[in-house]
DNA sequence: GCGACAG
DNA sequence: ATCTTGTCGC
């Protein structure tokens, strides 16, 4: 897919903290989609003791989940790990294997917070508004904010709450296991993200979407 | 000041 | 994220 990203690499944390301010006004937390035909995943890994990211994507059949497409893109690792600034990470990879895609997902769910974020800008949040695609954040552990207990039922969910606002949903992807992390990304509301996410849940903890993308991302050259 | 802290 | 085997429980 075409890519027209101007993704710009800071040289220090206040630098990337502009970045996110200013990007962060970009975001848009409504439903602004097409037909779902097709739901995307992605995820890095990195190899050679963190000196390489790789970046893998996976395209889905929606609803059927059937694999339609992967790609992966192998760079150098250009920014470190800091809490609050992922994004700027693994970004750059994410964005070369991005380019290679054939098949336009509709939706991307990305391995990270949207907006459940200090500055509203988590990974998923940051890409949607980067390459204009609806996206939405899947987290498998807490960043931000606080909320009730979820049942242990799949299915049932709590908001996530920071600063009396609600960031984002806690929930319960399978019965009596660890809940995860939903957020809006970009041009989606959260009502549509958790529904979207719920219709790429299986057997597992994790979405399909996410699953698959992180096995392709960790797998070696 | 102290602790917490997506991947 | 990554290093790593078997094992308990639904």
């Amino acid at each position: 897919m075409k890519i027209n990203a101007n993704f710009l690499l800071p040289q220090s944390l206040e630098d990337a903290k502009i970045i996110q301010d200013e990007l962060r006004k970009k975001v848009i937390t409504e439903d602004q989609l097409e037909k779902v035909d097709y739901v995307a995943g992605v995820d890095v890994g990195f190899e050679d003791n963190y000196q390489l990211t790789k970046a893998a994507v996976i395209v889905l059949s929606f609803p059927e989940l059937k694999l339609v497409e992967s790609q992966t893109a192998v760079i150098s690792t250009t920014f470190p790990y800091v809490p609050g600034f992922l994004s700027f990470r693994e970004i750059p990879a994410l964005l070369k294997a991005l380019e290679k895609l054939k098949t336009i997902p509709n939706i991307i769910l990305c391995d990270g917070q949207g907006i459940a974020h200090p500055r509203r800008l988590g990974i998923a949040s940051h890409l949607g508004v980067l390459i204009d695609v609806p996206t939405i954040g899947v987290a498998k552990s807490l960043f931000i904010g606080k909320h009730e207990e979820i049942p242990l039922e799949k299915g049932s969910w709590k908001p996530l709450i920071d600063q009396g606002e609600v960031i984002g949903a806690v929930l319960r992807s399978r019965t009596n296991v660890k809940p995860i992390y939903v957020s809006i990304g970009h041009k989606i509301s959260l009502p549509t993200a958790l529904n979207y996410v719920m219709g790429c849940l299986t057997k597992y903890r994790l979405p399909e979407t996410t699953r698959l993308a992180d096995k392709l991302a960790s797998e070696k050259a």
